[in-house]
DNA sequence: CGACTAAGATAGTCCCGCTATCCAACAAGG
DNA sequence: CCTTGTTGGATAGCGGGACTATCTTAGTCG
């Protein structure tokens, strides 16, 4: 476990606690007072840190992943839905009558776009009209108008998602591509889009220098 | 206060706190036992929330950010470059050979863009090195090779965001219009992309019903 | 005049993500 | 053989964040 611990970078007692917290296998035990760990332990160490640092995720939320990523369970199933199930985070936006619009609001731009309405229920249909309604209720009409930018904008990321999810390997590390892509993937694109803001913007502004 | 906490749903214990925070300005007193709150403080509020429950933003950044709703100071300053600073979080990511070479492929993308590398101190520039950086040691080659599609996808919804700055009214309103499109535009944009995938990879699939 | 409520201040609660302490089992050195 | 040290496992504690409950004081209204 020392070995394990240098070679990650990650405390021993943290170690431990993830093994208890069931984010990680614990090693082989060999004799009573060792346990062995290979690079596999090594690679799901680093799979929670990056999931945990820059996905944000929560402890249970990564458990949830990583036993999906362990248990061979429902093999057939659709990873990629499974893993968006457990990342989204449940916001049950509260009732009032912009909800109502942002419902609307939502099914029209999925009609528009061609997108099967068939699953309203899904976790990031709740998030979007979640924020609809929160803009709409701050009375920013002038972004909820950008909707449809907005989703072909997402659209045009998805297929380069599917792209490098296309050749999918064996299902382990199917899986991890999945969450990987899709958990740091978030923290991606966000950081590119204030990227590409800033630069975007520069023309328009005074190009002071931005004291950090 | 009690009307305050009707028109908004948000217990009066957690206004008072809001308060305490300062998240929300105090009323003006009018008497000693009674207090004058107007729709600015049901606007603030819902801003307030709307950070918390979407942008998943902690007290202290919200705090940052309405602070210079609040205060005008450095008024001709730039509004976006301010909000990112708060909103992006320091995640500096550890050293290692991975690191080198995500600052490397990093720098030839922005060129390639023609982004200027002036700031390559921006949280958001770190950001994105240290999400690459993770993802070499995930080896995920392939989602590294796909920097340059994100970064034009990328570049795409700050399209968006700037369309909908544009036309910027008063600095108040400008300043909100800044953070609610960056925070919620953070979660709409993956909300959608999520949307998407689920679209994208229907045919490639069985489409058996998403048990939630 | 007295019951009631509002605002402010103080302290407590709960959860999350670690971190520190303790313990028994060995293994190596003397 | 006995000591010393290290390892893995278990239990308990800590610090921060976001609320929440209680207490105090000061009015208002019937």
């Amino acid at each position: 476990m020392a070995e394990l611990s240098e070679a990650t970078g990650i405390p021993v007692p943290t170690i431990k606690f993830y093994v208890r917290e069931g984010l990680l296998p614990p090693g082989r035990p060999v004799g009573r007072r060792q346990a062995d760990y290979d690079g596999g332990h090594v690679r799901r160490l680093r799979l929670v840190r990056a999931l945990a640092d820059y996905g944000g995720l929560p402890i249970a939320t990564i458990r949830e992943l990583v036993g999906h990523l362990d248990g061979g369970d429902r093999s057939g199933y659709d990873l990629l839905a499974l893993t968006q199930m457990a990342m989204t985070g449940r916001q049950e936006p509260r009732g009032g009558p912009h909800l109502a619009a942002a419902e609307r609001l939502m099914g029209e731009m999925m009609t528009r776009r061609g997108w099967s309405g068939s699953q309203t229920a899904h976790p990031a249909v709740r998030m979007a009209v979640g924020v609809l309604a929160a803009l709409g209720e701050l009375g920013r009409q002038d972004m909820i108008a950008a909707l449809d930018a907005y989703a072909a904008a997402a659209d045009r990321i998805a297929a380069v998602d599917l792209g490098v999810l296309g050749p999918a390997d064996d299902r382990e590390r199917a899986m991890e591509l999945v969450v990987v892509a899709t958990s740091l993937g978030d923290a991606l694109v966000a950081a590119l889009r204030r990227i590409a803001q800033v630069e975007r913007s520069q023309p328009l502004r005074t190009a002071g220098p931005a004291a950090c």
